[in-house]
RNA sequence: GGAGGGGUGGCCGAGUGGUUGAAGGCGCCGGAUUCGAAAUCCGGUUUGCGUGCAAACGUAACGCGGGUUCGAAUCCCGCCUCCUCCGCCA
């Protein structure tokens, strides 16, 4: 969420930071009316709280007034602060739905764009930061991950669809297994030596959890909503552990020597998916549930551009580790995420696309969803005086996802054979080197 | 699911409807004392919003929401949540 303040202040620096994103012009007028209301509101709060002292000095005189035994004089003082009363009422309401009306213009507003973020329009603009591997050179015809799980008989969709129709899978065997390693071979790694704390959360949450990171109100449709409110409010299925993960510390004022806060959590994944219709339909890249492995930072102001790297670096490591081609891409102003004030996509290279797909995508969403969650922290004392509580900046990113980086092992180490060899660093966890089809 | 008891400041813990943003204690910060420290003493120690360059002033907040009242932490209603006991259960 964007300060209303901050909009009203300037607002020719948020319309431009809209014309970068190729905001709609539903964005320009949210912008328009938030100033118009600002100031409106500031007259408001103003009047209403002259009218509350004045209730506060009446009330207190009649109190003594009572004391004093002079009734009439108390009677009479009763009718002034009724008629001051109204007045309070109808300040409060214009007030109340005034108000409403801002934050719900200020949460329809996307964050505005690091500098650093570079123009462009879509994914094609996004600049190639660095590549990582050389797509192997293959002696066969790679195979998609669909035809290698199903002669493994380590995936099976056919039972996956019996059970919940499209989009949905079922690992056997080593094939569960090897998801099992990814999981624990990611939470290892980033509980080491990257020094995350490992969290387990709730794989449903309230509306508000939702909103505090930006999924509400604009994007409801990408999750699955419980039929029935959970503990009296309605509930949403995780679509990412960033989600309850980052909302942890809501509404808390951290000190400053707590930062920066690092997770890392395991969770399924649910995204309804709407609107996908036709696109990655086959297999694991695109489905209504996954498991990720997720990292979260929070941070003060001036260390998240640096804790960005750093997160960003880490979810490279893991890929590296598993010997997976890649590339890391900074996302430009038209591609970059509502919330986010600056993004960078990790793709793996899938020899049976000849592409690169995105297994991770880190981001620093600055205040933006700290505002959202009311997430402060108090900044260390200046010259032995006590800081106000400032917003923390939040970050998160995929470390990584298990569906789509299992595809990418099963592409880029399969063999002629049909076997998929293990990545050395997973051996210990899935206990063998080469994963072979059921007759060899 | 049934019965009962709680939710007050960083923590513990008072609070009769009217100088209670809130006693007292702990913790923390500053100062005094000390060669230094402990102990002791003095002072300070929530957050949001508005006006203001600032100092400051005003206003709001005692789980959340509503109500009664000139005035609510205090009375009433609903909800959330925690604890104890019974039942059920992975």
């Amino acid at each position: 969420m964007l300060d209303p303040r901050a909009v009203a202040d300037d607002p020719e620096a948020i319309q431009h930071n809209l014309r970068r994103r190729h905001a709609d012009d539903e964005a320009f007028a949210a912008v328009d009316r938030i100033v118009a209301l600002s100031s409106r509101r500031n007259v408001l709060v103003t009047d209403r709280d002259g009218c509350r002292a004045a209730r506060n000095s009446l009330s207190k005189a009649i109190g003594d007034l009572f004391k004093a035994g002079k009734r009439d004089e108390a009677e009479a003082m009763k009718a002034e602060v009724a008629t001051n009363n109204a007045r309070i009422a109808e300040l409060e309401a214009e007030l109340d739905g005034l108000e409403v009306e801002l934050r719900h213009l200020a949460l329809s507003l996307p964050n505005v764009l690091d500098p650093s973020v570079p123009d462009g329009h879509s994914d094609a603009d996004n600049p190639v930061v660095a590549t990582w591997g050389t797509p192997r050179a293959f002696d066969f015809t790679p195979k998609a991950h669909v035809e290698v799980g199903e002669a493994l008989g380590i995936l099976d969709l056919e039972r996956a669809a019996k059970l919940t129709g499209a989009r949905f899978s079922v690992l056997k065997g080593l094939g569960a297994r090897l998801e099992r390693a990814l999981m624990n071979f990611f939470l290892d790694l980033h509980t080491g030596t990257n020094g995350y704390t490992e969290v387990m959360v709730p794989y449903m949450v309230h509306a508000d959890i939702c909103e505090g990171t930006g999924q509400l109100p604009k994007f409801a449709g990408d999750m699955f909503k419980l039929a029935e409110p959970v503990n009296g409010q309605d509930t949403y299925l995780i679509p990412t552990a960033e989600v309850p993960v980052t909302n942890l510390h809501r509404e808390e004022i951290l000190d400053d020597a707590q930062l920066p806060v690092k997770m890392v959590c395991f969770t399924p994944c649910f995204r309804s998916e709407a609107g996908s219709a036709g696109r990655d339909v086959r297999g694991l890249i695109r489905v209504h549930q996954f498991h990720k492995v997720e990292l979260v930072w929070l941070t003060r102001p001036e260390d998240s551009a640096d804790a960005h790297e750093q997160l960003v670096s880490h979810a490279e490591q893991a890929l590296q580790a598993l010997e997976l081609p890649y590339r890391k891409v900074l996302l430009c102003a038209g591609d970059t995420g509502f919330g986010a004030a600056r993004c960078y996509d990790l793709e793996v290279w899938l020899p049976s696309q000849q592409a690169f797909r995105e297994v991770s995508s880190c981001s620093n969403f600055h205040d933006f969803q700290a505002r959202r969650m009311n997430l402060r922290y108090r900044p260390a004392d200046v010259d032995g005086k006590k800081s106000r509580p400032q917003f923390a900046h939040t970050l998160n990113g995929s470390g990584l996802p298990l569906g789509r980086v299992l595809v990418a092992i099963l592409e880029n180490h399969q063999q002629a054979d049909g076997s998929v060899v293990v990545p050395e660093v997973l051996r210990p966890y899935v206990g063998t080197d080469v994963i072979r089809p059921p007759s060899a």
